[in-house]
DNA sequence: GCAAGTAACCTACTCGTAGTAACCTACTGA
DNA sequence: TCAGTAGGTTACTACGAGTAGGTTACTTGC
């Protein structure tokens, strides 16, 4: 069958993990850059100075090479917001300096956070277990910031709060990309203005 | 080349009006039961008992098909919400029946709904004009809403408030369905006391 | 009633890309 | 020095989006 077999003769050879690393950021870059769809895997691996069994060697699927990047984003976003909220001094602060983070890490970050806005692009299912698990940190973490707010507030409403501003957050994101104007700071005193009354003084209830 | 010619002959002619209506029926089905990458066009085309080239023909494309489907479940929703509002008698009242209405179209349109969960999972640009038209009108309507409860606002921050709401409701919405114990009531409830301090008297300023 | 025109529809392809089988080679350590 | 293995390859198959080019059935003017 004729198989030839020069092809790698000249190129280094890395171990797992460093190429790990390194084709996950390929991969991000190209992701982004064309979306997941227009994303060929020939193309990574080419871009990665591979060839493309190895991409499957790696991450099994074109999904899983996906679902890898969206992973490694998501905990860099948590990171940033959480590192940010650590030294406010009030509960207000808390929030207002986790919102601040996540409206930066857009500017800061413009590739992890150009696959993130896209993430739902992610084809089947999107139930992916590790993927799950951050978003509960997400979520977690935000409750965590409320309950400084709204001491007494039960747990099933503080979930729910920390969804809605999670969403409003995102939400809001998309609409800074139409409208370049509105910095980080803006958005985050909109958003402030928006969510901050309720959590100050009790909730009230409209029933 | 034996070309063969008998498959459409018992078949019923439609006109086109007719068949784009059918297709978006049935593909609507399809997209929400696989989602779009596993949605093949010949599955759709034998469904609705017609060949592939004819869904061309129509759509133009897989993602053309795709958009017409989303932007009439749009539209559904639209209506949906913004009829339930319509006999609101306060402002409060307007926003929570709005918010009710588009819990409740989960339910009551779950094909519809599944399909507009997803909707990011249209690969290249979501920018396409006349979705973007329904969108900017969500805005719109969510907007003028709002400007009951905050005659005194400018237009720019009722946008972002807008924008964060519909955020916050797509996104509990999702969360709804991992905790189908939380009635379009309850959601509503949350949601509204969340945001509805921040409505009822002057919004603060945060800087 | 019968062309001529057109709207609706078909079969049979091409082509790109995800994923796989089967094989190779450089490095490691006993 | 050579067995074992981690890292790599080429050359396929499978499948689905999109197309070229032809056929059938309905409509309309004469």
């Amino acid at each position: 069958m004729e198989i030839g077999q020069r092809a790698g003769s000249g190129r280094k050879r890395m171990s797992r993990a460093e190429r790990e690393q390194q084709i996950l950021g390929i991969a991000e870059e190209v992701f982004a850059e064309r979306g997941y769809q227009a994303a060929a895997m020939d193309d990574i691996a080419q871009r990665v100075g591979l060839s493309k069994p190895m991409l499957y060697e790696y991450f099994g699927s074109k999904e899983g090479l996906l679902l890898a990047c969206l992973e490694r984003a998501k905990r860099e976003l948590l990171e940033c917001t959480s590192a940010a909220a650590a030294h406010a001094e009030s509960p207000e602060q808390l929030l207002h300096d986790g919102l601040l983070a996540f409206f930066r890490f857009g500017e800061d970050h413009k590739q992890s956070w150009a696959l993130l806005r896209n993430e739902s692009a992610v084809p089947g299912m999107e139930l992916d277990t590790e993927l799950e698990g951050i978003r509960r940190q997400q979520v977690g973490f935000t409750s965590d910031m409320l309950r400084m707010s709204l001491p007494e507030t039960d747990e099933y409403r503080l979930e729910a709060f920390a969804e809605a501003i999670i969403g409003a957050c995102e939400r809001m994101a998309l609409w800074r990309e139409n409208h370049p104007e509105v910095t980080p700071e803006t958005a985050t005193e909109h958003l402030m203005a928006l969510i901050g009354p309720s959590l100050s003084g009790e909730a009230r209830s409209f029933s």
